[in-house]
DNA sequence: TTGACTGGTAAGATTTTTCTTACGTATATT
DNA sequence: AATATACGTAAGAAAAATCTTACCAGTCAA
């Protein structure tokens, strides 16, 4: 779903032509990424359109920064500790 | 589990130690981090660590990019559209 | 206003995930 | 050798997720 709301926004029957499962099933989904802020929802008549929300995936972002600046703290703590053994 | 690895490799019992469900569901998520490469098992007489792969979110990053790229594109073209409406 | 269209929600069935207990194997300790 | 420790795996129970059908409300078009 994401990835065909990146390339432009839909409504839920569109959407739901994409896949197997019913229109109800599909509207579930939205709700949980409503919910979740990936997605948001523009009504138009009785139409609604989901677009994805830009820049949403930040905190996930963040997260894996969070273990990215641990291995690099390692490695350089590791890099340190072998410039000492080399000159004593 | 992630969160406690990246401090420093673990044995099964250790992780355990921090959770409230039994050992062999602890020994379960391992198998499925293990198998999904985010984690990495290292014997050691009878007791088994486990460590977090760095790099290991890499795919997942690059998954992300691929959005951040798209949500780039079209704001750049967003705005050459409004720099071509203020010259005319 | 009547009928068609869009889509949300409830209820319940189905499927999947996740847990626990019981047990087997390998390594260590005595 | 006998016992204890660390851990994986199988089987089945329990919990959570996901789907479908049925139904209701709002919007549009005749």
């Amino acid at each position: 779903m994401l990835d065909l709301l990146v390339e432009a926004d839909r409504s839920v029957n569109a959407l739901a032509e994409d896949f197997q499962m019913s229109r109800p099933a599909v509207s579930q989904h939205l709700k949980i990424l409503l919910d979740a802020g990936l997605v948001s929802e523009q009504r138009q008549g009785r139409e609604r359109h989901y677009h994805l929300v830009p820049g949403c995936f930040g905190p996930v972002r963040d997260w894996i920064a969070q273990y990215e600046r641990f291995w690099d703290d390692r490695l350089q703590r590791l890099q340190q500790h072998l410039l000492k053994d080399e000159q004593p």
